[in-house]
RNA sequence: GCCGGGGUGCCCGAGCGGACCAAGGGGCUAGCCUUGAGAGCUAGUAGGGAAAACCCUGCGCGGGUUCAAAUCCCGCCCCCGGCGCCA
């Protein structure tokens, strides 16, 4: 024992019901974990109770002469009739309270906003140079949520990413996609191909340099895995499952990280232990309705780079910053202006005490929108994932805490250099940062992504 | 996918229906001993419940047979060897 959680079911119901309400969520789920672990652990002895005396009677029937033995046999059985009855109430209570149990999301951490919804969301940081057309400044600098930041006045709009990939640049179908794989799919082409690459290589420079271990995990999961380390909200919005087998595609390398322990102990002096996943992600976007329907800014497929931790409990809110920072060298390297949010607690998902939100600025749109997402999910994770961190010296056991965070979405973030680097006459300068990513491939752009030309239908007119 | 062999605690490894605890070794941790190291000795080293003495559960996972399962039966997972198929 040790889960947090059931720590405070036991000892400060209080506290639990609390961090519940802050979610919106009914505290009392609360009540009835207490009511159901009581009732659990008060069977449990009944149960063992008669276990013992069955046990004894066991033990006897050996020693007892022949003539006596049936009447032992006798009383044996008896005692398991009693025990049947039993173990089913004692089952039929386990199973409720372990569904509840679980049900319950993590404990908030103290400095989450509180709030129902992402309007709740406070931008703790902004950087970078940001490009505002003349008409957005009001609505920009309401975002900033009173942050100072450096801006550039421009007198005109720059394009949206959707259009200039497919329309200006030409370097993208997702029409075609949709008609041959469903909405939300796409092509892409060549140069943009090459910036998703390079973005990918990029950030796993930034992230294998400081020693974390680099790792392709299996793109699938097995049931008993997806469940245990993910809430079902997640599941319903995000999970593709394969027919006929009991596997799921990934929505993120952050499960077959987090797996990779799965009912393990880990020697203290191993921890921390640092990932870096790279994957594809598979996202159904069932709970995303209409929003974002245009272009690859929200897409059943993309390609991602994902740090993971695992640390001791003392230490993760110290890797949680050094997750984020790590993100935010990553954008400040490819120049991203961008603000950096505390995510409120109505909008966190349940498997987190903690997350912060990168949000690149998207000049096109006038917002901020999410590129990054940092949580620490303490023990919530390594309790159903059965990771335990283990202290000889002191001879001392835990669940240990795990920690998440994207290092660089391909999709997401190539709309973001989509309008930010984007020139007036629809060229996009490429972030400087990729360009020795690209220089060994002789078909790969360096400098600029070029508008396509005015091309041959044109001529014909 | 098929045939054969296997999966026992932190590790090695015995046990193949009941005999007080899963024998025995190794490792690790603490204590004793020592000027120090080593050797030696003692204890601890799966999970859960209980204030505690204790008790229950645990031999890859899930079922079953039996008064009693590590041991017998069925299904599944994984590892090793062979055959087949395959980028």
């Amino acid at each position: 024992m040790s889960w947090s959680i059931l720590e405070l079911i036991r000892s400060n119901p209080e506290a639990l019901e609390d961090s519940i309400k802050k979610r919106n969520l009914d505290p009392t789920l609360v009540k009835r974990a207490v009511e159901l672990d009581l009732q659990w652990r008060k069977t449990l002895q009944e149960v063992e109770k008669i276990r013992h005396k069955h046990n004894q009677i066991n033990s006897e029937i050996p020693k007892t002469a022949k003539e006596e033995r049936e009447k032992k046999i006798q009383e044996a059985r008896a005692l398991l009739k009693e025990l049947e009855a039993k173990e089913k109430e004692l089952k039929e209570i386990e199973e409720q309270r372990d569904q509840l149990i679980s049900s319950l999301p993590n404990i908030l951490a103290k400095d989450v906003p509180v709030g129902p919804d992402d309007s709740y969301n406070v931008p703790i940081k902004v950087w970078g140079k940001f490009r505002v057309y003349k008409d957005d400044i009001e609505d920009f600098k309401k975002q900033l949520n009173g942050l100072q930041a450096e801006y550039e006045t421009i007198d005109w709009r720059p394009v949206g990413h959707a259009d200039m990939l497919e329309t200006v640049l030409g370097l993208g179908n997702t029409e075609k996609a949709s008609q041959v794989a469903g909405s939300r799919f796409f092509y892409i082409f060549d140069d943009i191909v090459w910036l998703d690459f390079s973005l990918l290589l990029y950030a796993i420079d930034i992230v294998t340099s400081k020693g974390y271990k680099l790792v392709v995990p299996p793109y699938m999961l097995r049931g008993e895995i997806i469940y245990s380390v993910i809430d079902m909200d997640t599941f319903k919005d995000a999970i593709y499952k394969i027919e006929n087998d009991d596997l799921y595609l990934i929505s993120t390398a952050e499960h077959p990280l987090a797996a990779l322990h799965y009912k393990e102990d880990i020697e203290k002096d191993e921890l921390p232990i640092k990932l870096a996943g790279f994957s594809p992600a598979f996202r159904r976007e069932a709970g995303a309705a209409n929003k974002d329907m245009k272009g690859i800014f929200r897409v059943h497929q993309f390609h991602k780079v994902e740090q993971f931790i695992y640390s001791l409990p003392e230490d993760s809110w110290k890797y949680h910053q050094e997750l984020l920072g790590n993100v935010e060298e990553i954008f400040q390297g490819l120049e991203i202006p961008y603000r950096v949010v505390n995510i409120a607690s109505g909008d966190l998902g349940a498997c987190a005490a903690k997350k912060y939100d990168l949000e690149a600025w998207m000049p096109a749109q006038a917002k901020f929108r999410e590129m990054i997402s940092c949580s620490n999910c303490t023990d919530w994770q390594a309790y159903r994932m059965k990771i335990r961190f283990i202290d000889r010296k002191n001879n001392k056991k835990g669940y240990v805490h795990t920690l998440n965070s994207t290092a660089i979405a391909s999709t997401r973030t190539i709309t973001a250099i989509l309008e930010n680097f984007q020139k007036e006459d629809g060229s996009v300068e490429i972030p400087k940062v990729l360009r020795k990513y690209l220089e060994p491939f002789k078909a790969a752009p360096k400098d600029y992504i070029l508008p396509r030309k005015k091309d041959t239908q044109m001529n014909r007119n």
